[in-house]
DNA sequence: GACGCTATCTTTCTATTGTCAAGATTAATC
DNA sequence: GATTAATCTTGACAATAGAAAGATAGCGTC
């Protein structure tokens, strides 16, 4: 039974790289954002040569690549939560598309990571069914609330206006906040913007119903 | 009368290098993206070395925020041009919008330069005169749809959740768009995807009057 | 328990980048 | 025409990503 050596000065086997290099990378992306990360500073945050990384995941972008899917993995959680905590199928995603900005808002470098990067290697299966299941969590409640039977795939958003409308409102709402169009940041007003938020995405959940009704 | 000299090997001085240099940029972000530019670069398509540019825009991402800006300009264009041609208030918002997405399809990675990156400098005049120009293109039209009188301001549109819907279901049209979110990209599937874009948007319009007078 | 295999990690090297400092050259101004 | 200021070059430095080659240690097999 290999006994874990009592801390020996730096075993040259680190014992869980891949998860410490993750972690670094995180913290890396909310303290000095996408543009500040750097493959050699993780390396050194995780007490590990700058060349490690690359056996747990190829280059730079692989990493990248993993922290963008345990992002999209938060938040399909994140709206799942809220999603559950609503009876009314409008509330319900109202609070889903309050999710998807409060995430936004908590992880501004993450999001713009998995959204708006083309540093991630979309080949990878992990990454795309992390992705794939976020963006179902909120065209399932949409199917829900217009009374539809099966929600749509992503590729077909462009060609249904709908579900276009829909995922467009709550996304354009996240990237315009985190870039500071809609006014300063900070725990006030951000706050006050997600109230806002929630009274915009009322209005289109609204919309939605009478549309679908009329 | 300082004649120009007819074409020395290389002529110490450039004559509008600053023009040069932006549109190398430009061409750089169109072939390689975001990601694939450098300052150095950029300076060899001006023929030039590569500490020359620091004369005339100080570092690499006053450059950057030279193209945003000249972009900006475009942009406003662009969504004048378009709205003029309309009669109609509504037609005129949606076509705006169509404009936007348009101009983010034909030039993605110049859009994502000007809304999603940190490597601008905030604090140019030029830079935020010309975005506060494009906003107020869209926001003047919705206040002439709304039946408002004075349009908001950018740093208002976190606090009227009318504003903050019609910018944001255009803005994240736009965004996911350019990230591949929405299908495959190319001439043929874009076209489409402008259709659906403007069916959206038409449909986004009819609520907006619905609203206004109900 | 010994052997070999393989994953893991380090060291060293190359090419590239952005920025700075100092000098060269030209244009503008008086 | 001389001086000043703008423009551009050369050379250097620190930092980066990635590749290559070697060191170490865990693991299965016999």
């Amino acid at each position: 039974m290999p006994k874990p050596m009592r801390k020996q000065r730096t075993p040259y086997h680190h014992g869980d790289l891949a998860a410490a290099l993750i972690a670094a990378a995180q913290a890396i992306l909310a303290e000095r954002g996408l543009d500040g990360f750097t493959l050699r500073e993780c390396a050194r945050r995780a007490s590990v040569s700058h060349a490690a990384p690359a056996h747990h995941f190829g280059d730079a972008n692989g990493l990248l690549t993993a922290v963008a899917t345990s992002g999209y993995e938060r938040l399909t959680q994140d709206m799942r939560e809220v999603a559950e905590r609503e009876q009314d199928r409008g509330t319900a995603l109202v609070a889903i598309g309050v999710a998807y900005v409060r995430f936004a808002l908590t992880h501004p470098a993450l999001f713009r990571l998995m959204f708006h990067s083309d540093r991630l290697d979309r080949s990878n299966d992990a990454f795309s069914a992390a992705g794939k299941a976020a963006f179902e969590v909120l065209s399932g409640r949409l199917a829900a609330v217009r009374g539809r039977e099966a929600p749509l795939t992503r590729s077909e958003t462009g060609r249904n206006p709908t579900l276009l409308r829909a995922w467009a409102v709550v996304h354009g709402m996240a990237t315009l906040a985190i870039e500071g169009r809609l006014g300063p940041r900070g725990k006030i007003h951000d706050r006050e913007l997600l109230d806002t938020v929630r009274a915009a995405l009322s209005m289109q959940a609204d919309a939605y119903r009478r549309e679908s009704s009329g």
